[in-house]
DNA sequence: CCTATATATTCCGTTTTAACGATATAATAA
DNA sequence: TTATTATATCGTTAAAACGGAATATATAGG
């Protein structure tokens, strides 16, 4: 029960189900995260780590940069079924279009105003 | 995108989530819920009104009695998705398989002290 | 009408959650 | 070592969620 609560609970929150959209597309590091939700840099840190607890992303270091990307769902049978339906889940939805669409202009060198 | 986070708010309680799984053996009233549930009738009462919000449960009155049941759905396809999961999501569970023994004892006759 | 009763709603206290700024950590480069 | 930098954690505040007691609502029966 608990396991499934804190899956539930990873994706009772709007910001995190956007996390959760837009690491469908690739895989991002914090910055990159942070600048397409539009919150503080402590804030993404923690949705990113909650969505990690629940199972639903993984991440992998390099360097100074963390790249987040899905999660199998090996951790949990709830949260692969729910990443599985993610991806058809919200296509439609006017918030997740909009993200989607600033996704390609996403870039951790631009943001961090580097070349 | 609010109606996807509606439902899963609305699975993301514990008490909740075992009103689902009730459900899921028969029709309830509310004293027989707020019974299998251990809470204040207030209580009880209002997490029945979250769960139909999201589109998860219906009711039908019935003289004095609201009687609780599963919906089938069509109100939203994500609580839909997750009323068919759950029906096997959760059966090994400790806290589920107890509520479901006691199941059979539940009767709003004996409940009210009447018969 | 009045009474009884099953459920819904309101009120209020307590706990949890989400947000941000500030600080700490860890890795890189000089 | 020291400086820089991407990310994580801490401290605090405001909003939301959960709980129960008290009250309101609605239906049934006299």
């Amino acid at each position: 029960m608990k396991e499934f609560i804190k899956v539930m609970k990873a994706l009772s929150d709007p910001a995190r189900v956007k996390i959760m959209k837009m690491l469908q597309h690739k895989t991002m590091c914090v910055c990159e995260i942070q600048t397409t939700l539009d919150k503080a840099q402590s804030t993404t840190s923690k949705h990113l780590k909650i969505l990690e607890d629940a199972g639903l992303i993984t991440y992998q270091k390099n360097g100074l940069w963390v790249n987040y990307k899905l999660a199998d769902g090996t951790q949990s049978p709830f949260a692969a079924s729910l990443i599985s339906h993610l991806h058809h889940w919200l296509e439609d939805d006017p918030e997740v279009q909009i993200m989607v669409q600033m996704l390609p202009a996403i870039d951790r060198h631009i943001i961090l105003n580097r070349n």
